[in-house]
DNA sequence: GTCGTAATTATGCAAGCGTATAATTGTTCG
DNA sequence: CGAACAATTATACGCTTGCATAATTACGAC
């Protein structure tokens, strides 16, 4: 019974980081933090753990990556099909459901966000893509919101704008964030009303008929 | 030079329990999860290790008790002041603005409230304990919001009551997380006043007014 | 006082962690 | 075909972690 050295495939950089990511991205969202060690990133990658270090030269650099993924991902989930609306009320209409919408709301993606949330408070680096991440999207909302209300004959002065997209913000993240956490308190298409009637308060605008288009 | 052992007082259960569901706290709020380790919290709460397993039988019962207590913390917190108002309408404008404002909206406090999640999501217990102090807050909100609506002439059903509550709890809690997450992304005031306009567009109601008594 | 006991300290252990480094092996290029 | 090189595996080290257990000590009861 000799060991025998385990067989390999030689993979390109990209493949292997992305998979590296991917596998974090996993066992966070399933174990939290404390899952996602070198080992059983490594595992779930179908590597063994020492070619993390020759990628990342550090685990941090690594979790910081897969941080700046599933960000991206989200916010790519989030304004996927948003652009295809004829009008600004029927794009606005489409983000906000989309955003309390599964894949955008789901347990796994809460948990992940929270876990990281920790590292974004230590890491400099981290919470600069927390900062830029939030404000891309805030500015994106606010575009929307203004174009809304422009096709409906009111243009908000630059001070309302940031406050009525921090507050349609508020509701979204509010929404997502207690669909994730709590999935079964709320019924099915229960969110998806919630977050149409609060944005269209806020902005008094009749968000739900556009989003039937 | 004789190892001199250390010297210490005796103290009634409540006390070190209380003492040492504080050091975890603090500990989790600076360092995150990570740096609350059994060691760390011992010595934050100035004893030895040992002692923490004469208490609690495991760290997890621990971690579950803190968080409990963070939990009934943030909620008395939040509350605070709310009764001794004269009309529903400014307690519940009361209760918006002590829930975006410190000490409620703390880094700290939501870095905690992120750290604990996904225990929450791995622990029956604690997911118990979660979803009991959500709809514990929401159920006060909600109380408070139909003697709002009632006060000025209109009260809503039952199902219209439970969603303005779930869209109102939304914004306040969408805003209390960014606050914390991102405090130098918002101007002094500018959390207050955001809440109150977008809550009270939801409800159709004026609280800008009646936050001034 | 001194005695009993519960509170507290001290010490140790096994497991898991991130990281470092040396040994192999697949791949490419002449 | 063979040599060079980077990708990958294998192994090990030092540290920290949570938990266990034995040794001490403060404090109240009598």
């Amino acid at each position: 019974m000799t060991g025998e050295r385990r067989k390999f495939r030689r993979e390109g950089a990209d493949t292997r980081r992305q998979a590296l990511v991917l596998a974090t991205l996993d066992l966070i969202a399933e174990q939290g933090v404390r899952g996602a060690t070198v080992r059983a990133i490594a595992e779930r990658a179908d590597v063994t753990q020492g070619l993390i270090r020759h990628y990342f030269s550090t685990k941090d650099e690594l979790v910081q990556e897969a941080y700046l993924a599933h960000m991206a991902g989200l916010t790519e989930q989030t304004f996927a099909g948003v652009a295809e609306r004829e009008t600004a009320r029927e794009r606005l209409a489409a983000l906000v459901v989309a955003s309390v919408t599964p894949p955008v709301v789901d347990s796994a993606s809460v948990g992940l966000w929270a876990g990281f949330l920790n590292h974004v408070r230590q890491d400099a680096r981290m919470r600069a893509v927390h900062a830029q991440t939030y404000h891309d999207f805030r500015d994106r909302l606010e575009g929307l919101i203004v174009a809304a209300l422009e096709e409906a004959g009111r243009g908000p002065d630059a001070g309302q704008a940031r406050r009525l997209a921090i507050a349609c913000n508020a509701v979204i993240d509010g929404l997502w964030l207690e669909g994730g956490a709590l999935p079964e308190a709320f019924g099915p298409d229960e969110l998806t009303g919630i977050a149409l009637t609060a944005v269209g308060a806020i902005l008094q605008l009749d968000l739900e008929e556009a989003a039937k288009t």
